[in-house]
DNA sequence: GTCTATAATCCGATAGAC
DNA sequence: GTCTATCGGATTATAGAC
């Protein structure tokens, strides 16, 4: 399932043959039969795992971090880490463009899970409105929306030209209205 | 050519069959190897002529508009275009995703698809720090970086949710730091 | 320049031995 | 639970008639 999901995440989901998974793991093709009945129920295991990964993240990082700046910091390391080294992406982003390809249920998970995503950096947004730990916060939603988009769009340019650095310089500016705390 | 591009932005390179273009065309696929010798070639071909007709808005975008917001403003107005009803992207994104599915030679075209449009915004960044036409510019090159992944992720977002409209949101805080001129 | 027909390959999926 | 072997379908590409 890691091999899958890593594949899924550079090659996307039409770039990926059961056969090149297996080969990759050790394996016959034939043998991901046993665990599991098709490539779309492969595909959409390992995303429900991804999206569970993420969303218990989110949990965590608001249950631990009190101030918003702290929140979003989190966010936009934890979404840069995807990149590794500009070779890959988000897997919500890669099985989004092969999305007419995909069942319905996938797509639903899809939706899903860019909307608690949306819905967490607005209640981060919201809160910094409140604690003042990041500058110039205008409507909390339009502030989620540009957030969600420019770390998504960051991991493509990062990707474009295959160096991860320039994910860190595309969120350089939303990460300088960020006053972190320091604890001691 | 036409139909072809918009398939591969609506599904991947990896998702497009020539045998769904030529159906959609009206002939039969084998007649397309009488115009292209292979699928990477259609692709390739459609690809440049994408990218001249970018670099050739990008010039004339340049050479009308004096003022860097409102060059800014029409570079996001014309990205924004290849979302339509939420189901498209930009092509250069979507060939990114497949990136390893492709021909060297394409890819080289998509970094230099990229750069060039980096290297316009950021002029455009410095031309704002000079006329003013665009507030709170830091570092022009980071501000290009940041734009650049903003409206790429922004095309991302609105086609997560089938909505133009998330593109113009996503987008908004950007486009507020635009005082456009008033031709009259 | 487009057609029919078909070759060659790859892929998802199944059957059955061990 | 993994293997070998194979089916059936889709896809890229070619050959040759018109």
């Amino acid at each position: 399932m890691d091999t899958a999901a890593e594949a899924v995440r550079r090659r996307g989901y039409n770039g990926v043959s059961l056969d090149q998974i297996a080969r990759d793991v050790g394996i016959q093709k034939s043998s991901i039969f046993y665990h599991f009945s098709s490539k779309s129920e492969l595909i959409a295991v390992i995303f429900r795992r991804f999206s569970a990964q993420i969303f218990s993240f989110l949990d965590h990082t608001a249950g631990n971090e009190s101030r918003a700046g702290d929140r979003l910091m989190a966010y936009i390391i934890e979404t840069g880490s995807f990149v590794e080294e500009g070779e890959s992406i988000c897997m919500s982003i890669a099985l989004n463009i092969d999305r007419e390809s995909l069942q319905a249920e996938i797509v639903d998970d899809l939706v899903t899970f860019h909307q608690t995503n949306l819905a967490w950096l607005t209640d981060t947004f919201e809160l910094g409105l409140k604690d003042g730990s990041i500058a110039d916060i205008g409507n909390p939603e339009e502030e989620a929306n540009a957030c969600l988009a420019l770390v998504d769009g960051a991991q493509l340019v990062a990707r474009a030209h295959r160096d991860s650095k320039l994910y860190d310089q595309a969120t350089l500016l939303l990460r300088s209205r960020i006053s972190v705390s320091n604890p001691d």
